[in-house]
RNA sequence: UCCCCAGUAGCUCAGUCGGUAGAGCAGGUGGCUGUUAACCACCUUGUCCGUGGUUCGAGUCCGCGCUGGGGAGCCA
């Protein structure tokens, strides 16, 4: 194996990080340990200190020799505060660990006052922590949730790369409204208390930044189509944003979302291709995040780990719209909303398809018309459309796609159907005009994978800082 | 936005029939020569979410508001 080039010196007396000590170094060695308190226990005359810099979940075991440091340096080594350890690394006398650090050169970088740290040796609510977003990430549980989310979102970036996507940068400010996915938030550098308005008393966009009205986008879709009808497969990975005022654990007012956009893909192709990127993710987090996994496995979802193998085993089921209805009202079951062919599923209906009757995911496709937006190519007939929905356990719908329509007379036809101004869209349309193809295409709710990757509940847990209605604090 | 539930010590929660509040953990002090959410002893900590009402008296009952949670809708 070529090993990259390093242009750090290696001569350099650096800190080693935690994980790489617990994996590879040997016992004997000098090593430097840098990281934050978790607990520190003992006696007066030895001390043992968890350290953790989460590279990894488990912490390091630091063994202090009381006597040989100053007392005023071993006070201030409380739970949160951040130190520098210098010492060697042995083999544990005690159960629990095979190796530690016996110290030899403690420094306090900073300390954490144990009246007011929040954070204790203790579990603390999920609620809870989410009031101290600057600080959970100093949790166990949030260092495991932050690096699964990390190595989903690299196995992505890796995955499309492998197979000659092109990763596209599409515009977070946009002009149009036209996927319609819902509310968007306003951009704006006009003074609010103080409006321009035109002769007929409207708000004067025209004097506006951009010289028009402009939001935060909802979806990088249809920039993303222009770049497939050039680049043949594309991708975009970026943050995504809607002013609904949904108040579920499934629901982020920003979010990140995945939209690989392919030329030349028709609807069995787009569900292949979703199938196997799905798995390919949850297969990555099997076998490198393997210590997270374990941790809420235990932790929060006895059956995380058994769920995801399941998934990674077994086929997704592939069945039409007008199929699942047939099946709901064949099933007997008593639901809230009763099924009619044209309504859109409710969530009880999904949750039956996938957790009672297939018992895996299920791909639904070729949806009623006019449930489903003004881009997807319709089928011969014009009830329905080539759209498709993954649901998955749990969660429910974690991607939504379509064939597009690449028809320019069907498409402009659809939208004046739908009333969307042609002079928002033309150049979308203008890809149909010249040398349109057939193509697909899907979004991925990133957050959605990662709960379930995670076993997390709540979507406001897997994602930093998270924002939704009346919440934009940190 | 709608329905349901909750809000009591730094955290997690108990508080019976309406009679002015308690536990565990955290924190402090002391003890302990290998601890593992260390252990043992002692000690400290309250705008009972806010507001208005009922009552001799409200953490407890009622109205309104705020915040959080669960479910629904919107969707990824």
């Amino acid at each position: 194996m070529v090993l990259p080039r390093c242009y750090l010196n290696p001569m350099k007396n650096r800190r080693i990080k935690i994980r790489d000590i617990l994996k590879s170094t040997k016992p004997g060695t000098t090593v430097k340990a840098k990281g934050w308190v978790r607990t520190k226990r003992g006696n007066k005359n030895l001390n043992f200190i968890a350290l953790n810099d989460g590279s990894t979940i488990h912490s390091i075991q630091i063994v202090v020799d009381v006597p040989e440091f100053e007392d005023n340096i071993l006070q201030q080594i409380t739970t949160g505060a951040c130190i520098s350890v210098n010492g060697t690394l042995v083999e544990s006398m005690g159960k629990g660990q095979t190796v530690e650090i016996q110290a030899k050169e403690i420094k306090v970088y900073g300390t954490a006052d144990p009246e007011t740290y929040p954070l204790q040796k203790k579990g603390h609510s999920l609620e809870f922590l989410r009031e101290i977003a600057h600080l959970r990430p100093r949790t166990n549980t949030f260092g495991a949730v932050l690096r699964v989310r990390h190595a989903m979102a690299f196995a992505i970036h890796k995955y499309f790369n492998d197979r000659g996507f092109c990763c596209l940068h599409t515009p977070i400010i946009t002009g149009s409204d036209a996927e319609g996915a819902g509310n968007m938030f306003r951009v704006s550098t006009l003074d609010p208390e103080c409006l321009p308005r035109t002769e007929n008393g409207a708000v004067d966009y025209s004097r506006d930044f951009f010289g028009r009205e402009t939001k935060l986008t909802v979806s990088g879709q249809l920039e993303g189509e222009l770049a497939a009808l050039a680049l043949s497969e594309i991708y975009t990975f970026g943050p995504t944003f809607r002013a609904e005022n949904s108040n579920t654990a499934r629901h982020l007012a920003e979010f990140w979302m995945v939209e690989p956009e392919m030329a030349f893909y028709d609807l069995t192709d787009n569900m292949d291709l979703a199938e196997d990127f799905i798995k390919h993710l949850i297969n990555h987090a099997l076998t490198n995040c393997m210590d997270d996994l374990e941790f809420l496995n235990k932790m929060y979802d006895r059956d995380l780990v058994a769920r995801m193998n399941s998934i990674v085993d077994n086929n997704f089921a592939r069945l039409t719209y007008t199929e699942a209805v047939e099946i709901l009202k064949k099933s007997g079951k008593d639901f809230e909303f009763p099924v009619n062919w044209g309504c859109d599923l409710q969530s009880e209906h999904e949750t039956f398809l996938v957790e009672t009757h297939f018992k895996k995911p299920v791909i639904l496709t070729d949806y009623p018309r006019d449930i489903k937006a003004f881009y997807m190519k319709q089928n011969e007939g014009s009830k329905t459309v080539r759209a498709m929905d993954v649901l998955f356990p749990r969660i429910g719908e974690i991607i939504g796609g379509s064939q597009r329509e690449e028809n320019h007379e069907k498409l402009s036809a659809r939208a004046r159907e739908l009333k969307i101004p042609e002079k928002d869209i033309w150049w979308y349309l203008e890809t149909r005009k010249f040398g349109t193809a057939p193509h697909s295409g899907f979004g991925l709710g990133f957050e959605r994978l990662i709960l379930f990757v995670t076993g997390m509940s709540n979507i406001r847990d897997v994602i930093p800082f998270p924002r939704t209605p009346k919440n934009a604090e940190f």
